[in-house]
DNA sequence: TGACATACATAGAATATCTATGTATACTAT
DNA sequence: ATAGTATACATAGATATTCTATGTATGTCA
């Protein structure tokens, strides 16, 4: 009925690479068991939005054998991205009491 | 540089009216209010989707005077609006959770 | 009486995300 | 060996959401 969005994508994929380098296989598939399932990033959102987090300079790729022999891309964190990453942090942060401001204001008053 | 977008107007709205009638330009300041000026919903944005609720029976529009003798148009929750504001509620809970959960499993790495 | 805030409304642009599709490789079970 | 499935990256086009811009009209205040 209603679509379960992520808005909040370059948030989410940057606070996936603070951690650790990925591919981005491999992003889709840690969201999904980080969120409880909750979230299922698809392929069709995350690449566009990695390649032009790739463009801004937030993230660098580089090319990496996997042990099975198969290339896989990673991608890194720059320093910039780390910085991006604490605003968006930031503004979540803001969002969230935002929202969580007004819901509280109704069932106070209920 | 990034639209601080609102995506979950319908939860705003609608918890807006549970705590009491509203019309239109009121919800917006109300917003704006409550949120500490962190939501600024634009007129463009709120009547189409006030107009949507009302045609899936969620909110009912009566027309009233205010004092000034000018008439405005309130909206008023309906029984299945509320129905609907729980779930909405209950899904944004989710989705606050999920992401907190993401932030949180990076944060514990670093 | 002119400026400004209030009040409702819609068209069209911009953005975000999804669906669908394509290609290719590796693993697994028959 | 080979067919099916999971992995892996990618893009085009559709859909959904929100914003910008604009229009109309009323009430208030200097």
């Amino acid at each position: 009925m209603k679509k379960q969005s992520i808005e909040h994508t370059h948030l989410l994929i940057l606070s996936l690479l603070a951690g650790e380098d990925m591919y981005g296989y491999q992003m889709i598939t840690e969201l999904a068991r980080r969120s409880q399932n909750v979230f299922s990033m698809k392929e069709g959102t995350l690449y566009p939005v990695l390649h032009g987090l790739e463009k801004q300079g937030y993230v660098e790729a580089y090319q990496q054998a996997a042990e099975s022999g198969r290339m896989r891309k990673y991608y890194r964190i720059t320093r910039s991205g780390r910085g991006c990453l604490a605003e968006e942090k930031q503004s979540w942060e803001v969002y969230e009491g935002a929202v969580n401001a007004v819901l509280r204001f109704s069932a106070g008053l209920a």
